[in-house]
DNA sequence: CCAAACTGGTTTCATTTGTAACCATCGAGA
DNA sequence: TCTCGATGGTTACAAATGAAACCAGTTTGG
């Protein structure tokens, strides 16, 4: 009979790492930090790029407009966004961090390069060139259809 | 100021990817067999091991024991599976798949196989090689903590 | 032999998530 | 200009999830 090797089934194994890994991860900003992860994405992309609109931030981190939705109230609540309505659009509304949010940010993102980079310490060079590159190789095929 | 790039921040990516493949795959056994991801798991280990507790099942695919105890029991509503307490240890169960649920385990793997197959032929054979021995590799690095 | 700690598995409850419906606004075309 | 379909965003409700409590059975140490 026709069998599937689980340990060695892609999707499964991806989806089995990438959680493993998002799991630990999300203890660090969720300890410091007390955000959940839709909250962290939300705080990340913001400190990013400046200013955003929700739609665009479902678009970077691929989240479910609810979770935006959600994660955007949860920050403005704290204090850490503001919201300002777009001037010829008005049902847009451009985010940005205030001070506290950037604060925030700015405590965020040392955790984050220092988590990845324990990482990625655990691997050879050549490990972590594979894992960059085939990564990058299968969000392009994806990307494609 | 120091900032996050996220487009190349590896666990974002990650998580990213695994999430859209493994949405992706999900509508296969969705559509086809009405299963939910924890199903789709616990027929899988159930197809290829042939017996195994649910507590192998968790960590074989690492999931929450309530998860496991929720899929094993929609499978055994639907009569796609059995328990057969252990001889010496009461609080054990082995389970095994009943010839329906074989059945859709036979259904299941070669779609699981096609799957897999289309995402790869998307990919150069560097490429394929690169992603697959970056994934052991942070497999491994992480087992060992 | 017995209490205490532990393990396999289930259940309860609160939280998170997704789907769908919704509201407001916008843009294209008759 | 008016209507109709699309779009940005929120809300309501149902389903999936996780933490913790729980039950039954097992092991260990005194």
């Amino acid at each position: 009979m026709e069998i599937l090797e689980l340990e060695s089934f892609l999707p499964y194994r991806l989806y089995r790492l990438a959680d493993a890994v998002s799991r630990e991860f999300s203890k660090v900003y969720s300890d410091r930090l007390g955000l959940s992860r839709p909250e962290w994405r939300t705080l990340s992309g913001l400190g990013q790029h400046g200013t955003m609109t929700a739609t665009e931030l479902g678009k970077q981190s691929a989240m479910h407009k609810t979770k935006v939705s959600r994660a955007v109230a949860e920050l403005e609540r704290r204090r850490w966004l503001t919201r300002t309505p777009d001037e010829n659009d008005r049902r847009v509304e451009h985010l940005m961090l205030t001070k506290a949010g950037l604060a925030a940010y700015r405590e965020m993102v040392p955790l984050a390069k220092a988590f990845e980079g324990d990482l990625l310490t655990k691997l050879s060079t050549d490990e972590r060139a594979a894992m960059v590159s085939g990564v990058a190789a299968l969000e392009g095929a994806l990307s494609k259809g």
